[in-house]
DNA sequence: ATTAGCACTCCAAATGAATGAGTGCTAACA
DNA sequence: TGTTAGCACTCATTCATTTGGAGTGCTAAT
């Protein structure tokens, strides 16, 4: 902490500032004219000489000016910025209309995303295998297959059709909702385990097969895409030159195109999460807990709606990223989100 | 026709051939090395350059080889390709498997699809408005929200949940079900107009207002994202380096995330297809129903469920791509789409 | 403690020569 | 008459060289 002193933080800080604007190594005497320090370059010089020695800038070569380490990131967005630079910047009401359908709802919140920030941005749909039934039902569709529904909180809503092997008239049907709403609602799927799976197939009587097709149905429907993610803007990496080579820029449209891997980024971004207590986290570089980010920063924001109900939005990006800007944005879409999707499930009677 | 003798055209072919595999222009001592015509430099030199006067090729400066025009490109695939390589190339069958959701169906083609001629492809899902409905159901979700589920032929479901003004008991649930299956099975988006939906109010008696926003929903429901596109394989552009510096890969890349753009273009290729008679199309530069697509080549298949339900596959790549493989794959996709899910439509009474 | 001054380093852009692939043309040949 | 060998010419690419400038580190003066 007090390795820097009040200087040093100043210098540090006109340097990663500058640098977040032009991406090119910046020199002492650029630092000398754009602070008002009132200092030479040649006083620069010995400051960012000892900067680097400890770590914070480096110099890519003998004559070029200094870039921030991800030391010196670490230190811009955990400390200078958060001191200097607490001018609120306006909060935009995002219009989330809950009376779309969510999957749209998300494609348009990603996409605003991406256009406010200017960075590829990913977000992921609330992960249901934690969420709760709140109804099921079957109905006909026709003589070999029903239609299954699952209503989860949050109104999230899957269907599926399901063949069925055997004849099953109206009446079967009400009583095969009956009971499967009795003994499921309120239940995660994690919840749903195989005591449970049996007592209800014991239940069905006759129709212990076709109950054993839909709660199969149930648990694919549910899982099988479990963590549905929306990206947009991908090719905004490419304002970044540093970035915008076709070996890159391949690489990283590659990863950001593949939604597996960037589900298994935002799991272990959730876990973080919740080990740290925060909702809104910075990886610089290698703190990122994916292979292939070595040359970006991962901002996240995991959004809560309780009962272990959560989803997060990332925004990838070059470490030279605004990060104020991206952290405002997000921590702002972050409790706005929360709030309505909250309010949705005020709603519900149960 | 007889513009181009023999010999033209099997020089053209040599060219257009080796050309796209190596994307360099080719001189007149490779085609005289690489085909077996026993012809010196010099006399291919002649005849490439009366091909030149003629359109099929240009040399993109004085001493570089040729490159084929989108004029020479045009006669190898309607002519020069046709006629030479009939040999048929081993027909995959790709796992359609219709137990999934379509969603994922989708998704696993168009990747598998992508995968196959290593280019980036988009795949639209039937178009729904022309489809007809199936089957609709309301139910109860919670105090302030019916669940309205419309599944339509081959068994696309669509659903929302759907806030409700007045209350709403079970009869009544269940006469506005009667209600709306009786009248709008079996009709298409298209047939559903005011005076159907004048009459079905009336027939709601005190419903009418819950019903109108029903039908609201129903129609919004079905034509909200009419056009579903799924694409992938993006980055594949990057196999080829005349496509791959930042401009042209950012600007390609940012046409193919945008899913309005591509649903737009497949609209159009579907009209066009319609006026030809033809369900495999090929657009070389210019000729596609698009602006950005100047370097580019599509390739589509537009395939029939039958009642004007139609899907498009598209892949788009350089002008050098191999189309063989391109349209033999496509055709292939083509007629399997078509066989599983017309099958599946088979299933069904009406 | 700060600064001016200077030598030194190294990148980036500019210049220019060498290379080689390819063409067009002409003249000779079958 | 069609084909080919030969030659002069063009032009992109590559590589080495030069040059300019930005920036540093060090030293000595303030």
């Amino acid at each position: 902490m007090d390795e820097l002193n009040e200087r040093k933080q100043n210098i540090l800080y006109a340097v990663i500032k500058y640098y977040l604007e032009t991406g090119e190594p910046v020199g002492s005497r650029t630092i000398s004219k754009i602070t008002d320090l009132n200092l030479s370059s040649a006083t620069i010089r010995n400051e960012m000489s000892d900067l680097e020695d400890l770590g914070y800038v480096v110099s890519p070569h003998t004559s070029a000016g200094r870039v921030p380490t991800d030391k010196g990131y670490r230190f811009y967005v955990d400390k200078l910025m958060a001191e200097k630079d607490k001018e609120v910047s306006e909060v935009k009401e995002v219009m989330l209309n809950q009376t779309e359908r969510v999957e749209k709802v998300f494609k348009q919140l990603v996409s605003y995303v991406a256009n406010a920030t200017q960075l590829p941005t990913m977000i992921s749909a609330p992960s249901i295998t934690k969420n709760r039934v709140k109804f099921i039902q079957l109905s006909y569709v026709d003589d070999k297959n029903v239609l299954l529904v699952v209503v989860m909180e949050g109104n999230v809503v899957r269907n599926r059709v399901v063949p069925k092997s055997s004849a099953l008239d109206n009446e079967a049907m009400l009583r095969l909702n009956m009971l499967l709403n009795t003994h499921l609602n309120g239940l995660t799927l994690q919840e749903i385990n195989l005591g449970l799976v049996s007592k209800i197939k014991d239940a069905a009587g006759e129709f212990t097969n076709i109950v054993e097709e839909v709660l199969n149905t149930i648990a694919d429907t549910i899982s099988e895409d479990d963590l549905e993610i929306y990206t947009s803007g991908a090719t905004n990496i490419f304002k970044y030159p540093e970035l915008s080579d076709s070996r890159r820029a391949s690489a990283f449209l590659d990863n950001f195109e593949d939604k597996e891997d960037l589900a298994d980024l935002i799991n272990e971004v959730q876990i973080d999460s919740e080990k740290r207590g925060t909702g809104l986290q910075v990886y610089i570089g290698d703190e990122a807990p994916s292979k292939n980010l070595k040359d970006c920063s991962l901002v996240t924001a995991t959004y809560d709606l309780g009962n272990g109900v959560k989803g997060t939005i990332g925004i990838i990006g070059p470490k030279r990223m605004d990060y104020e800007n991206v952290m405002t944005n997000l921590s702002n879409l972050k409790s706005q989100l929360e709030n309505t999707l909250k309010r949705s499930d005020d709603n519900e009677p149960i």
